[in-house]
DNA sequence: CAGTGTTTTCTAGCATCGCTAGGATTGCTA
DNA sequence: TAGCAATCCTAGCGATGCTAGAAAACACTG
């Protein structure tokens, strides 16, 4: 039965290049740019092939891809963690400008995944868990998860301003500076 | 030359009705149910009538759709000023909740429009201004500006994440709140 | 090894999208 | 009324996501 077990693990790794193709296609030059011709032509296989790994087209292609990009940052929050609330506020937004297009794979595209559901992936929480781990020090009498909601909201809302020119270029340390000073000390 | 006057006239009045039948339509099924088809159905006339209006298609349309929607919300936050930081807080998220299609044309979609530039509407800079109106008077030591746009920044975050199911529903109200325990004192 | 059946893959095409060229129609002017 | 100018529509282009059905490759059995 080892040529089952070869077959299924060169449809994984077929699966996955179809996968990095699209973020590398998608960094490289929007997701609008990502057709399924264009990948199909770039893992060298004809179109249906793609619907044959992701059944919901390309839709479940970039939630694939923004999966990978939860795993992805919650690595890179668990490393900053050490860093305190600043650290994790730094590091969330330079992930988000490093991948602006897999960080909008993940939260501004991408409907179908949800987040407080019942389906919710682990990973998903796991993001969510790394922020309220810094926020919860400071939480004081106020309820951690709300304010870590909060919190991440500030967070996403800077990366995503900013990212569509409204936000002034020149302040862009010093906003992270103010989220730390209103969100870095109790409230209570 | 009343006719010519009576022409601009009917010009500029389906030009309006073009960019109101896209609101109802985005607001009812979601921008990408609003195709050029089905607009000039609605406006009784045919596809390039609507690129004589809006030479730039489809963007621009929606571009004068999210500046009716600057002016309306400078509008609601005016009126919400009276009740300082926590009425335009609320007033902010009412309204995008209100118009979900017409605030994802403002700030999601129409890269177009941009902020903190010359040729920025002065629609735009309002609302800046309207919200700067009310973090100054709590800023302390800290530059009032962009401790704005990290408050908006807040605002949009809470938005947007909500509108991807991304936030628990259950806490809408304590979010809103915690933000003005955040943002609604000096902060030095 | 030949033949059969299953699985995989590709070719070809559908419906729809934004957008536009060129002709037809209308309305104004002289 | 003839000619001109502005306006509008028909028809079509290229590209999109997606899919049905034929073709090829593969695995297994007698």
């Amino acid at each position: 039965m080892t040529q089952r077990q070869r077959r299924v693990r060169d449809r994984t790794e077929r699966a996955q290049r179809i996968v990095s193709a699209a973020r590398e296609l998608a960094e490289a030059e929007g997701w609008d740019a990502v057709t399924t011709r264009k990948l199909a032509a770039l893992i060298e296989y004809s179109q249906p092939v793609l619907y044959s790994h992701f059944p919901g087209g390309k839709d479940a292609i970039m939630a694939a891809a923004a999966l990978e990009g939860f795993a992805e940052l919650v690595s890179v929050l668990g490393t900053a963690r050490r860093d305190g609330l600043a650290g994790v506020a730094a590091a969330y937004v330079e992930f988000a400008d490093a991948k602006p297009a897999l960080y909008d794979a993940m939260f501004t595209l991408a409907s179908e995944l949800r987040f407080a559901e019942d389906d919710t992936p682990e990973v998903m929480k796991a993001n969510f868990a790394e922020l309220l781990a810094v926020i919860e020090p400071v939480a004081g009498t106020q309820n951690a998860g709300p304010l870590t909601e909060v919190f991440w909201s500030t967070l996403h809302g800077l990366v995503t301003l900013d990212r569509g020119h409204r936000l002034s270029p020149a302040h862009r340390d010093e906003r992270l500076a103010l989220v730390v000073a209103r969100f870095g000390t109790r409230g209570d």
